[in-house]
Formats: structure tokens, sequence, C-alpha cells
DNA sequence: TCTGGGGTCCTAGGACCC
DNA sequence: TCTGGGGTCCTAGGACCC
């Protein structure tokens, strides 16, 4: 008996809750995403179907590209709601199993197990969770979150695959950076600039040249993840979230100041709604304008509070120090608790 | 491809103090 | 009076993830 990471996914999770409550859209390409009209500007895919992912559909795509690429698919709105309570039941269900479940996010959960064969594991979780909600899995076992996260991706969907630290160098050796969890295109770009292409050249990187580039904790840490390594310790303490934040991507340019003013207030009312008890310590303002440039302004309060007016106020007078003039896209505001 | 919304963490630079 | 460092706090921005 031995300990285990494992790493379960919701496969094309809003996609496959909006086809569980309308069966006929079984088979067909289902594209959940903004308002679900895909003729809206600036509205984004937030899950597509497999059958709409064959015609190059994928989350974060323009709704109107994705409009272009598969007229024929069913576009739906967001039903937030709808798809916490099919998360929840889920993770209602992983605790019936004798694992330790850390849920991330909504389509998402660790789990950490004591077992000889999590294979088996994995295979009755996918089966239970498909018997009781209708939902398909992918499972990933691994040494540690990182092996897990990366092993889930491997087979989907309905897929379970292993990636230990022991296959580590010839599963992921030859791969681009990019394929580990934690690095993006940005920071591949720069690795390969440093001539540093695969997972094995990061792993044999030297870590002096790597803190001197991305910064004394960064640096390291991109070394740390080409060796295949993480965090192994699954926990069930609930997430307190640091903060919270709101923001809204106008579908034409603001140009009105006093109508920026009053989004900012909805904002930050919003928001105050929501600390539930919680002392607000920090307000942030972002402020995108046309074409694309994005900006933010913070304050630290005086004092903390979960005063509704003073946190209004306060977000007023940080939106009021930006320099206006141009046509504002996207306004937010974001809260830090103490 | 004209590019959402909600999070987390890290970095760099300036202010200020000793 | 020109000038040293270190430590801490704060702010703005960047990168990444789902």
């Amino acid at each position: 008996m031995r300990d285990w990471v494992l790493h379960l996914d919701l496969d094309a999770f809003m996609a496959a809750v909006e086809i569980l409550r309308n069966p006929e859209l079984r088979g067909r390409p289902v594209v959940v995403g903004g308002n679900g009209d895909p003729t809206t500007p600036r509205t984004v895919v937030a899950t597509a179907s497999y059958e709409a992912r064959e015609y190059g559909v994928h989350s974060g795509l323009p709704m109107r590209t994705a409009l272009r690429r598969c007229p024929d698919a069913v576009y739906l709105p967001i039903d937030l709601p709808a798809y916490e309570s099919a998360s929840a039941a889920v993770m209602t269900l992983l605790h019936t199993f004798p694992v330790t479940v850390e849920v991330w996010g909504l389509d998402e959960a660790f789990l950490g197990a004591r077992t000889d064969d999590p294979e088996a594991l994995a295979r009755d979780i996918q089966r239970a969770v498909t018997d009781k909600t209708g939902l398909t899995c992918s499972i990933g076992i691994g040494d540690n979150k990182h092996q897990a996260k990366l092993a889930a991706q491997f087979e989907k969907p309905s897929g379970v695959s292993r990636l230990t630290t022991d296959t580590w160098p010839e599963v992921m050796g030859e791969r681009p950076t990019t394929a580990l969890w934690g690095i993006g295109a940005k920071t591949g770009k720069k690795l390969a600039d440093l001539g540093l292409r695969t997972v094995t050249q990061l792993a044999a990187a030297d870590p002096t040249e790597l803190a001197a580039r991305f910064g004394p904790t960064n640096g390291p840490w991109l070394r740390y993840l080409a060796l295949g390594k993480g965090e192994s310790t699954v926990t069930t303490t609930p997430w307190v979230p640091r903060g919270h934040s709101h923001e809204t991507t106008f579908t034409q340019d603001l140009t009105d100041p006093a109508a920026m003013r009053a989004q900012i207030a909805a904002l930050a009312v919003r928001l105050a709604a929501e600390t539930e008890g919680r002392p607000v310590v920090r307000v942030t303002v972002k402020v995108r304008s046309a074409p694309f440039t994005t900006h933010t302004r913070q304050a630290k309060l005086p004092e903390p509070t979960h005063d509704a007016a003073t946190i209004e106020q306060a977000a007023l007078a940080v939106f009021d120090r930006f320099d206006h003039g141009r046509p504002v896209r996207l306004l937010g505001v974001s809260v830090e608790y103490g």
C-alpha cells in the first residue's frame, strides 16, 4: 500500500451538464458561452462539447469565431447555478470513497488515496460518477498534484492515466516546456530564447541563470516543475478566498464618465454584499481602454471595513485617479480581505 | 481569433526609516 | 554634506490557471 494523488477532471463539463438536461443535444456540437447568442461581440466560449471541438471550437475562442467555424452548433448561455449544483453532486459522491477530497473549482478535484491499485480505484470512481450523475470524467494518477494533473489530460474523455516520477523522463522529457502545469506561452517563449525548449533541457538548466532571468522564486520553481516535482499533500481544508472581484466588458465602449462612475459604484456595492463578514483592506479598480490596454489602480483602506458605502467611495476615489479620455471597454473592481 | 470573468502568486521600483 | 546599505510597506503590472 502506498499514497497516490489522483486528479479528476469532468469532461467538457458545462456542455455535458446542458446535454444532460436536454438529451436531444447528445451527439451534436454544443457550445456554452456568454449570453448564448454567438453574434454578440466581446464574448467567448466557456466550454465546447467534443463534437464542437472537431470544428476547432474551444474555450476562450470568441463566440463570433465559433459561429463561423461551426454554424450548426447549439449555442447556450452560461447557467452557473446549474453547474454549481451538478458539481456539488459529484463532489458529494467523491466523499463516499476512501479518499481525501480537495475541490479545485467546479469541474476538478484532487484526491488523496492509499491503495495498491489506483487504476481500479479510478475506474470505480468513474463508474460511480457516470451512474449517479450522468457525467463522465478523466482521472490522472501521480506521485504529486503536478503529475496527476498532467496525466488526467492524456486520455480525455473518460481516460485513466498514470504519470509518476519513474515514468516522468520518458513521458515528458521531449515535450515542450509549455506542457508543464504553470508554464504558459510567455514563459515558454522566454525559455526558448535561452535555448530551453524541452522539459529535459529545462530540468538540466542552471538554477542561478533561471533565477537571474525569472526571479528568485520563479526561476528555481521552473526547473522544479521540469523535474516532475510538485505538491503531494491533498488537503480537505476548505479554500479561503483572498479577495473577490467583478468586472464587466461592455458590448460597446463607454465614453460618458458619469456612466463609468455608475458602473464602478455598482460593482463595488455588489462586492460589498459578498464579503461574508470579512473585512476589506484594499480596493483595486481596473480599466481596459480601447483598443485593449489595461491599467489598474489600488488603495489600501485607512482601516479594514465591510461597510458598503465606504467601499463604494473608495472605489470611486481610485477610479478618479485614472487619466480619463479614451473610450473604455471594461471596468472592474476587486477587494482584498484582511 | 479583435481578445470573458474570476482567481492566485510573483516581481520590480519607489518611499520611508534607521 | 555627500553618501552607505538593509528592511518594510505599498503600488502597478505580468503571468498563469480554469
